[in-house]
DNA sequence: AATGAATGAGATTTCATTCAT
DNA sequence: CATGAATGAAATCTCATTCAT
């Protein structure tokens, strides 16, 4: 029965370990924006945190399924908005011009209001250990946006499939150059580009 | 006279130091494509290199000096050739369609060519400390592509600077995409996808 | 007044106290029996036996005081058993052979019956800080053997100190035999080799 | 292809690497006669090997490892003695009391001459991982006693297997009570008991 | 130049024990 | 009394780097 080494140990019972999971975490994104990941030793998590290793190492069996539930925690947070988001479009009132607007601009928004934290967060996710579950949220994700773009007539039912992979991974593309980039363009200017290019993997002709 | 750290630490003029580079570094891109960048310590590349630790710090000041020129070695592969592409091209004689076909080609086929190594590369490129060089490329490869581009009528000089930023890094998004995800697309079916949605940036209407 | 370290507590009147140390001497048992002694700790004792590890430490000033009743419980087990069928013996009625066979059948079956436990009290007896308690049952044996076999003819007076020193351990060597040898004979076949052995050593010539 | 956990981590090319692994071994028999198992720590064990931490580790994967090596290094010499003493008697001209007088002779004086760091390598042998090593020295001796005893006529050839293994744990039994007890006889005074009760074990009446 | 043994700071993790609730 | 969250000293182990040979 060897289970996920990434779900936390031990349910919890009092509000108290409620609030140490947060400081944890509250620490970990702090540690992670301010000092990247490489300084991201369990004993700075626990001193940050104003915790002990020990109170760590309750709720989190490894150093790795913290940086997992924060990649979570943070991820989810976006993943939410993105669902809620698609979700909430109607085919029949509104125009896949609009709707490709609206999903995209839920993914940019959080990511620019998080930035500092979502940079760090990439390099996290972007390591094999937690990349599953990134993959896992981008499957949910494809398979939604495909489910509701599909409705749309200028659509093509064909090339759906793959116009929505190339789509999120061009998003996702961008999102890792904005945040790295030094010359990354401003909002307002690449914005309706991407709507664009979203749009042209998407329709017919 | 603080030199770049990532420097060899000698001229080599001797073609017996060549061959330990090269071994060192065929090394290192063996491991990270067998075992990962976890694996990847100096004497377990110093063993499968056939050499001592000792002459790899002959060579290379420190651990990231290695990944870095191995970096620098795979990406410029990729890199040269896609200059050597987009210097080819002649705006008079090729079309945007087929100008954009051949440079978006020439990066993804260098890709598919070395997927397992690549992977890892990406991973490693995306610390910190390699990224600077990483990004000094997109930077040589931004201008060349704006310099080329500009001269096809089609494109939009005033966006050209976002749309090649957007392009750039919505193509490496999909070679994560592709290197990471299990259920990416073949090739034949989204290379053609690729080709408009660059196009969707870069043309005026 | 320092106490002795691995008496109880407080002095137990409630039944439901009582209820709780069995049920950590219990868990320890199973523990021990199942996982062994690595994997005897006191969060682990504490969830086995439905109780909180601030439960455990009401009735037990240390783990190892835990340890200590475990052994106690088990051994005094055997020992009294021992005990019993070494007072039961009237030297008047019973033939030496038939004495020895009696204590040393009393010996081996309760071993035989808990051999699994046993097997880990063994190595947990090992230790020094639970030695005393495990030389202080053998001296009490050995004194009431030397009382009791003393009496028979046969028996060497001058050499009665050293036969039962040697007869023991070898009794309790052959117990840690049978425990960890996966070659151990069985019982029918040892039984009467061992009779014989002690006996050698008690009688004259 | 898991390997021995137990097996020494590398080669040795220089002397100086064997002074090393001296060292460590040297150092860990120091300790464990001076302050025990407990206090054999990996940092402890360097510390007064006057090498680092990490060079205990070049050579030996776990602690565990060390510890095993010491009780190879040990016992082997015991064996070792042991064996070469049974291979030396020739049943044609020694006699089965002679035989037997040698051979736990060879035991006992090796014992009597480390018996401080016996004292803690038996409790280190007997814990289970180290166990199937200590066990298969067992046997070893076992089938070379078999051998060599089946030739004395007074043997009885039917329960050579079981009083073997009778004597051999007895033996070991006495071991532990010899290091362990406080009012252990003096070896003048258990000698000749243990000649006797291994005779016992072995002939036929 | 090459070797590889040695280094040791520092990372992860455990677990007996305490104490506020 | 019971609970179980919190503690933190201490143990194990890794690996980039140095340096004597």
């Amino acid at each position: 029965m060897p289970t996920d080494p990434f779900s936390p140990r031990k349910s919890v019972r009092q509000s108290r370990a409620r609030d140490t999971i947060d400081a944890i975490l509250q620490a970990s994104s702090q540690i992670l924006a301010k000092d990247g990941l490489v300084r991201l030793t369990t004993n700075h998590i626990a001193t940050i945190a104003g915790v002990s290793v020990g109170s760590l190492y309750q709720y989190f069996p490894s150093k790795d399924a913290v940086v997992h539930a924060l990649i979570e925690r943070e991820f989810n947070r976006t993943v939410e908005l993105v669902v809620d988001c698609i979700e909430s479009i109607d085919p029949q009132k509104v125009s896949l011009d609009e709707a490709i607007r609206m999903i995209v601009d839920s993914v940019l928004n959080e990511h620019v209001r998080r930035r500092s934290v979502y940079r760090e967060l990439l390099l996290g996710a972007l390591s094999f250990r937690h990349l599953r579950f990134t993959l896992d949220n981008d499957k949910r994700i494809l398979s939604l946006l495909r489910a509701k773009l599909v409705e749309h007539p200028e659509v093509d039912p064909e090339r759906i499939e793959f116009a929505t992979f190339v789509a999120l991974y061009a998003i996702k593309g961008l999102q890792i150059g904005l945040a790295f980039s030094e010359e990354a363009p401003e909002e307002a200017e690449y914005r309706p580009l991407l709507y664009r290019m979203v749009r042209a993997c998407l329709v017919k002709s």
